[in-house]
DNA sequence: ACACAATTTTGCATGTCGTGCATTTTTGCA
DNA sequence: TGCAAAAATGCACGACATGCAAAATTGTGT
């Protein structure tokens, strides 16, 4: 109940519908008044009357009280798998991952105003900010599971059987549809997130003299690049 | 009180001393009795008891319960920085960060029973282990800062004046010693603590297979390549 | 249209968490 | 040793978080 499946991400059921749209707007009337009162100022309670329902179905949806600052969108994560494994089978996971990320970042674009106030409530408050970051992160394991079944799929395509890396994607052993991701996938995905984390950090502080597509393109560039030294 | 200014990392008065003894054993207890009962069923009383102290002191040390159980040690990035920026002037960031890192985790080992505890606790509690990635995040604005500093020593080092790319290590403007972090730096610290982290996690599923430095040494080759596509 | 099963919401009771404040104890220093 | 600063403690109180059972709502088959 508490984990969202991924399944109902695209959510054709009544009652599915009905569950997330509450769960937006707990989490809406959160950031709300958060943005306003202080996140510490504001109670259960409050949250539970501005979206309402009762507090006990507030503890129904989320675990926590910050939980409801924490997180913004809880499908997008699977959104971005969705698209990186519509990508062209060609294209180097790098680049697919990047373009998916791009998509949904410019989605993202059209709740600026909620997001911008969301953005303010994590500065003020350190320790929601932390709880952020982990939240980011614990996507992660979903993005590298996608990410190694697309190099699997992208390789029996070319020619099947051969000596193989001894690490590659994934691990030798696996039962075709959801193995333990393998290194190279476990970190492209937690580079890519820490890529859109940064991106966005950087941005932020500086939303007037660079567009956020220049800097999100330029970190995708020092990453492909190897992170050189900076150029003098 | 709560927040570690890194001064007291080397820690010569016997208050400070005193101090961080205190707040390590409350962590240890609280590991420690987490990893036998279960990390929900420890009461903020039971770890203040463990640790011979009141719980009010625990509140003094910890913003919240939980808190006691993300960090293992709080001075560890602190001394992460004091190699970082230790290291001969010509070697890469990159690399230089990576020795940094590397000699901060074989200093770890010397705690190892403890850290697999801690480990254990966190893989049983995903509700921890997120706090746990975010806590880990936390530090790298600090690290940032010591990228930038290091960025900026090498440069006048070589040759001072010169047309310098739009935003490399710091932006241009700067007092010169606490300028706010550019992007490279920014993104190589954060991509320096995604890669710990993501070698420690591989390897803890694999903890046989291959040494902890192999996997260390191949998460830093693949991020100095730029992360390609896997050979097959 | 209607009833029924499944799911969700809700109120209540209970225990723990977390903080402010005044007081007592400890520590560093002259 | 005496004194000022810092830390530890006890207490009180409001908010958080969960289990449980009753009430309300929804989807489905007839």
């Amino acid at each position: 109940m508490h984990f969202m499946t991924g399944k109902d991400a695209v959510g054709g059921g009544l009652r599915e519908r009905k569950k997330r749209a509450t769960r937006a707007a707990l989490a809406e009337a959160a950031v709300r008044l958060a943005a306003e009162h202080g996140a510490d100022q504001v109670t259960v309670e409050a949250i539970s009357a501005a979206a309402g329902v009762s507090v006990r179905t507030f503890f129904n949806y989320f675990d926590s009280r910050d939980d409801a600052f924490v997180v913004v969108d809880a499908d997008a994560s699977e959104r971005v798998r969705q698209a990186f494994l519509a990508a062209p089978p060609e294209l180097p996971p790098l680049e697919a991952l990047r373009d998916a990320l791009a998509a949904e970042l410019r989605e993202a674009e059209r709740q600026h105003e909620l997001w911008s106030l969301h953005a303010r409530v994590l500065r003020s408050a350190p320790h929601l900010l932390v709880r952020n970051l982990g939240a980011q992160m614990a996507d992660e394991s979903g993005l590298a599971e996608a990410i190694a079944r697309r190099i699997r799929a992208g390789d029996d395509s070319d020619d099947a059987g051969r000596a193989s890396e001894p690490d590659a994607g994934a691990p030798p052993e696996g039962d075709a549809g959801r193995a333990a991701p393998g290194l190279y996938a476990r970190l492209l995905a937690a580079v890519a997130g820490t890529a859109v984390r940064v991106s966005v950090q950087h941005w932020c502080e500086r939303p007037d003299e660079v567009s956020y597509a220049d800097v999100f393109r330029e970190v995708f560039d020092l990453l492909a690049a190897g992170l050189p030294a900076p150029a003098r």
